[in-house]
DNA sequence: AGCACGCCGACT
DNA sequence: GTCGGCGTGCTC
């Protein structure tokens, strides 16, 4: 083919590509997936090159302007990923390649060196010299310990951000020939924690682990695609079959990637694979673009064999990917929350099957999707039912609140059983975890006179109050204020604090164990850099006896002097107006749960709720994760949810609520004309009507095999641009509904 | 997404 | 008469 004309994708929400000339001066320069820049309307915008041509129908055709990359930033695979993610999310080729790619570098073409700082005396006299110039010389002396902590190293620009300082410091401890400045070029920086890896042994398979990595080995020798689904209860050693599984891809050549949820890409699951493999990239949120895109090149470079990251490292460039591992299979932050909405599980199963590739999904509470397709034979089931030390699962108590007596008009936050273990535990010398998924103080503040609830100005949202803070706070839109003193609707003076949060808890805990350590993890106490990692090492060395958290707290953790876990209420998930809430509730306690009973002490779990016969939690105290299944799935069925049909959500929003509901009626009217009536509901507004100032509606239509959502897309499009004031958002397979 | 074009109401 | 808001269509 004579490539005299390239098909350009750009980032516009348009479904179509658009055709354009090479110069000859550009010939043989642009190849699949390089970016161009060309020329669009009256400006000029970058694409990227998906396809080419020796024709063009067209009487008008311009010319590409530049190419941006002389080799492609993007293969076959990736190109075929992102034609893919536009079809099933709806979007155009453009934006799905934009979620693809890394943010692009600042000024395209960056320099090819960069000044690294490192240091050039021993570290005995870096540390001697610290001690020294502390309190005359701060800036200096955070610079060394800062290099002391980083014997590889630090990027010149980067470390002056991290210390704060000007240039001048670093001058005069290179003067004093404590540190050097040397040019490096930007491939050749260090893979990050490479420098920390710690050997560690490798455990031996017990007969459920064998038997789960059998038929992956065979999966990666036969060189085909494969989805297995690991369903192994908390502890029974899921890790060590991925990475027994990641060595055999690594010891053929190729390479892995492994994604886990963005909260559990902590030091400690890093350090657990750095342990046993070499040349592992982290791809984590904080990187910068700049960093991303230098991670990125030395992927694509083949320099690492293993890749963990979150979501988006589902489309890390490696060049010979062999398997694909995906860890909590079953968590909602695998979904990104704005265009392209992509499942990183469907589209990792969905790259899995363009390379021909096995892939793994765990979970010790997997989601009903991918546990339906297995049952289906889709999906290649594997099962860990035990831990691997051999010990029990802990007993998990179901305690009925409702029973309890109420102190001053308000139910007790903790109930009598949970009271009386804390206290045995404590004064044992053993640890407590207490869980509870809401943040802040007091969940609604209300007029004792006239029962007015504070609201969100801006949200049809009742205001937390944070005790930290002083500070009455929208969890939707992040609006603060300060609590009100008096009613704002009838001026009564008595405003009630109800409704409990973790901040609540702590106080409430430091009340009834008075003189014992306690402390709290939410994303509140999280905010200050490294504090995740100094309280966790603080509750490891037995200095906290008893950790108050959210969603924080219920992973990963695993402490053999925990032999209390609290629950402190399941009926918050247990109401949210959303179909899935059963299903939440039962992995939230399930996966509480397994963070006891992990040492020769036994543990004990205890889980408070009004609703003790609630299948959810009925389920998860007998660590039922396929009873649960089999009494959720008819339920399910029968309403037409997922996981038998596939969902769509058009939701629009704006200013002006007549306008909003408009658009959603035309988008419903459209819709009615292409999809059978009982796959459509609503339009009607969203469960959470009003957030930041603006009216919400949705429509939600079910699909089916044999009503594919793809042919939808122009349909809605074409409605959703009607009035530009109002926005729609279609969400393909979203995660809840709310 | 932007931006130009063209269509109807109320004003210097 | 025209200024301008709003809906529509197009971009190689």
């Amino acid at each position: 083919v004579k490539e005299t004309f390239v098909d350009v994708a750009l980032k516009l929400p348009v479904d179509r590509e658009f055709r354009y000339r090479v110069p000859p001066e550009l010939a043989g320069r642009i190849a699949l997936g390089s970016r161009v820049r060309v020329p669009f309307r009256n400006r000029s915008t970058t694409g990227f090159c998906v396809g080419f041509a020796d024709r063009s129908d067209l009487p008008k055709v311009r010319d590409v302007l530049d190419v941006l990359d002389e080799t492609p930033l993007l293969s076959d695979v990736l190109l075929g990923l992102a034609r893919w993610m536009a079809r099933r999310y709806l979007c155009s080729l453009g934006e799905a390649l934009t979620a693809v790619l890394p943010p692009s570098v600042r000024g395209h073409r960056s320099s090819r060196t960069e000044r690294w700082i490192e240091a050039a005396s021993p570290p005995s006299r870096l540390e001697e010299a610290c001690d020294r110039l502390r309190s005359s010389r701060p800036a200096q002396a955070e610079i060394l310990r800062l290099l002391l902590d980083e014997p590889l190293g630090c990027e010149a620009t980067e470390l002056r951000r991290r210390v704060g300082c000007s240039p001048s410091p670093l001058r005069t401890l290179e003067s004093a020939g404590l540190v050097r400045t040397v040019e490096r070029p930007r491939s050749s920086r260090p893979l990050s924690g490479t420098a920390y890896r710690e050997e560690s042994p490798v455990p031996v398979l017990d007969r459920n682990q064998e038997a789960a990595l059998a038929p992956i080995v065979a999966t990666i020798r036969g060189g085909e695609s494969r989805v297995f689904l690991l369903h192994g209860v908390t502890g029974s050693g899921k890790t060590e079959v991925y990475l027994r599984a990641i060595g055999e891809v690594v010891r053929r050549g190729r390479q892995a990637i492994v994604l886990v949820p963005e909260i559990s890409l902590t030091p400690q699951t890093v350090a657990r694979f750095q342990a046993r493999l070499e040349r592992i990239a982290v791809l984590h949120s904080h990187l910068t673009d700049a960093e991303r895109l230098d991670q990125w090149r030395r992927i694509r470079e083949g320099e690492a064999d293993v890749v963990i990251g979150a979501r988006s490292a589902v489309f890390a460039p490696t060049p010979d990917l062999g398997i694909l591992v995906l860890d909590e299979e079953h968590e909602t932050s695998f979904k990104q929350q704005s265009a392209p909405r992509y499942h990183a599980r469907d589209t990792a199963v969905a790259r899995a099957r363009l390379q021909g590739i096995p892939v793994i999904l765990g979970s010790a509470t997997p989601s009903l999707e991918s546990f339906r397709r297995a049952q289906d034979g889709e999906y290649t089931l594997l099962r860990l039912p035990n831990r691997v030390d051999g010990r029990p699962l802990p007993p998990v108590e179901i305690y009925d609140m409702t029973g309890e007596r109420w102190i001053g008009g308000k139910p007790p936050l903790l109930g009598r059983r949970l009271r009386h273990l804390v206290q045995a535990a404590i004064e044992r010398g053993e640890q407590v975890l207490l869980y509870l998924n809401r943040r802040g103080h007091s969940t609604y503040l209300t007029c004792h006179r006239c029962g007015h609830v504070v609201k969100c100005a801006r949200c049809d949202i009742t205001l937390t109050f944070h005790r930290g803070r002083q500070r009455a706070v929208c969890h939707y839109c992040s609006f603060e204020t300060e609590p009100p003193v008096r009613c704002p609707a009838c001026e009564g003076p008595g405003i009630r604090y109800l409704g409990a949060g973790t901040e609540k808890i702590e106080e409430e805990v430091q009340r009834l164990f008075p003189g014992c350590a306690v402390a709290r993890l939410d994303s509140d106490t999280a905010r200050q850099r490294g504090s995740i990692e100094s309280t966790m090492e603080r509750f490891r060395s037995g200095e906290i006896q008893i950790l108050v958290g959210t969603q924080m707290i219920a992973k990963g953790l695993d402490f053999p002097n925990v032999t209390v876990v609290g629950i402190v209420s399941a009926d918050i998930s247990l109401h949210l107006p959303d179909f899935r809430s059963a299903e939440r509730t039962f992995q939230q306690v399930a996966q509480v749960a397994g963070r006891t009973g992990r040492g020769s002490k036994g543990g004990l779990v205890v889980v408070q709720t009004t609703q003790p016969d609630h299948p959810a939690i009925r389920h998860s105290s007998r660590h039922d994760f396929e009873g649960f299944a089999r009494h959720e799935l008819p339920f399910r069925e029968s309403l037409g949810y997922p996981p038998f049909r596939r969902l769509l959500r058009v939701l629009a929003s704006g200013r002006q609520e007549e306008r909003v509901r408009r658009i959603a009626g035309d988008v419903a009217a459209e819709l009615r004309g292409v999809v059978p009536p009982d796959r459509l509901l609503g339009p009607c507004p969203a469960p959470i009507p009003f957030v930041d100032r603006r009216y919400r509606y949705h429509l939600l239509v079910k699909g089916g095999d044999d009503a594919p959502f793809e042919r939808l897309q122009a349909t809605i499009r074409g409605v959703a641009e009607r009035l530009r004031d109002v926005s729609v958002v279609v969400d393909v397979d979203p995660v809840d509904t709310l």
